[in-house]
DNA sequence: CCTAGCATGTAAGCCGTTACATGATTGG
DNA sequence: CCAATCATGTAACGGCTTACATGCTAGG
């Protein structure tokens, strides 16, 4: 329902080919949204026979040709309606709480070893934020920032605080659960 | 993917029907897994039919009738094979910060409204979460816990932990917004 | 030579949502 | 009398995943 809007979003930022979309999934907010590129693919297509966007082929000489995509007047018509929209309940799912109410089949020693994993990898997470945002702002710099750029800070901070309060989960966990 | 072992979990744990396990899926565990009650349905037929639980009949007198599903060796030995398991990567979808990168179409005062109300949503949950602990965990109750106990404690810090986190983002994303 | 990057998709099938559907009992 | 709780589903549709598919260029 809203991988729509998502596209629309990064495109009316600036016209953009399906592969640089998938870029900014691997890449730049795939940290707050997940798309695969066959599914990318297929909203692009269904974007551009309800008009919401335009699609110009671009070919090159050195590379595979192109198709560079922009939003119409209708797309940022619908994008604009859906931002003022209420928000939607989030959807909760996670699979290492689920394993946890099954004390009769799993081990606490591999429910431990998926916690540590788990741990790890919102650690290295963790690490590249503070590494962009080290490296992006000094402290001179936050205090004069654009309008977009204070949206992108604060995103980059809630992927910091969501990576520490997963990590100082599992170390209780871990704790309690050894005790 | 997964509602299936969540379905296995609930009903390992006891036999079940299906209008308990929609409503653990509203109450006891709707922090961590969403599920629709026609997709449990669905599911518990599915479940039925690849010989992963059972099913039995049980006429009432004062209220309808109900299905008490209970779970086969088959079902039991699916469940703990997908428990030692990897994890699969998560999915973040987070839409208030694909919003967030729209700041040509959303002014910031719409923005912080919506900011407001998920802040004020996640601290009623929290203020839920700290009644029940408070209620059902004296100090003293902690220090010996069962197995499984533990595991329902562990379970329940989590969701403090997140829903602090985000209400601390919100703070914070106001300040920086409104500065 | 082989890998990574560039660049695009189709098809089948399962997962999940939305809409529709029924009907009894209990408590305010 | 009305709303909530108990209790179960079906059908249609759209979202998402998995598998399959192609082909060129640059750099180590």
């Amino acid at each position: 329902m809203s991988l729509k809007y998502v596209i629309l979003t990064l495109i009316n930022q600036a016209p953009s080919t399906g592969y640089e979309i998938n870029k900014s999934f691997e890449k730049k907010i795939g940290y707050f949204w997940h798309a695969s590129h066959q599914q990318v693919y297929q909203e692009l297509a269904k974007l551009k026979k309800t008009e919401m966007l335009t699609c110009e082929h671009a070919p090159q000489t050195d590379k595979p040709d192109k198709k560079v995509y922009s939003i119409t007047v209708k797309g940022r018509d619908e994008l604009k309606k859906w931002l003022h929209q209420p928000l939607p309940d989030k959807k909760y799912k996670d699979i290492l709480l689920v394993r946890l109410l099954s004390a009769d089949l799993l081990p606490i020693d591999t429910l431990c070893e998926q916690i540590k994993e788990t741990a790890e990898f919102e650690q290295r997470r963790l690490g590249e934020f503070l590494h962009i945002q080290k490296n992006c702002y000094s402290d001179e710099q936050k205090k004069h920032l654009s309008d977009l750029d204070k949206r992108l800070f604060i995103n980059m901070k809630k992927g910091i605080l969501l990576a520490e309060a997963e990590i100082t989960w599992a170390k209780e966990a871990l704790e309690t659960l050894q005790s």
